[in-house]
DNA sequence: CTTGCACCTCTAGCCACTAGAGGATGTAGG
DNA sequence: CCTACATCCTCTAGTGGCTAGAGGTGCAAG
């Protein structure tokens, strides 16, 4: 089994280096035998775990809940409700918070049309944000 | 002119108490005066002010963002291309930020849908996230 | 043997708040 | 006037998920 470093794990997973040492602090990947001269050495089920991480990371999955995804991968045969209910749970916050951006963007398109790029005294900008009432959508 | 105090124009602004102080020390809102006991009291200006400033961050400007765009409130002969870039600028992270979330929903719903309610060993929600080639979107 | 990069630990910083301790003030009822 | 009790005050420290930097060690190529 040929040894990893911290650097070859972080190009081939794609996670920072001290990201990586940060991920082994807070306990998300275990702590890797170490080199002669204290340096980590990893295995490949470790770039196997860092690019889950990051690939969960990518998705929006907090720490806590990738706690939760990487022990339920670590016993298979458990029910996979938990994973389930993770899932539905983070899919449910982001067609939130797509819809909440439609919004946003809505409302930052209207101030930048209404831009006549003159004086801030007529900015649709800087009104706009000044005064509520002149959103169309009042979701927030 | 009648005395607000910092829990009144929390109420009315929609900042919660602790923000409005924190505002007050990073500058974006001026030092009121105060009571005899010590105690802010607030203007009509200020509530302005702070609802100007709670629309700009439920817009998802940053600090430094909103600090420009209140100077420019304030200064209103100036031209308003530095607004309207600030707010072009968001607009492009909003539409940015739609397309990714738009990926990752797309993701979830892959996950959620394969999800047999079985056991984890063959759960598509662990499975996708330990191997990123299934995922139909590589953008992240 | 030296150069220079990659590694080590540790602390502090980032953003935009939020929480809590410990104490002072203001107000309504008795 | 006294007593509750909410609200206010300042200050420090914590949140998440890293990131940056200081100051030092290991290791491989030339």
């Amino acid at each position: 089994m040929k040894k990893i470093t911290i650097g070859e794990a972080a190009r081939k997973s794609g996670v920072k280096v001290p990201t990586i040492r940060y991920y082994e602090g807070i306990g998300l990947l275990r702590e890797p035998s170490r080199s002669e001269g204290n340096q980590r050495s990893y295995e490949q089920s470790d770039l196997d775990r860092l690019t889950f991480i990051r690939h969960a990371r990518e998705l929006g999955f907090e720490v806590e809940a990738i706690r939760t995804l990487l022990s339920l991968q670590d016993n298979p045969l458990q029910p996979c409700a938990t994973a389930d209910a993770i899932a539905k749970a983070r899919l449910i916050e982001v067609e939130q918070r797509i819809r909440s951006l439609m919004a946003l963007k809505a409302e930052l398109e209207m101030m930048v049309e209404g831009c006549g790029h003159g004086r801030v005294d007529q900015c649709r900008v800087i009104e706009v944000l000044a005064d509520h009432a002149q959103c169309t959508h009042h979701g927030h």
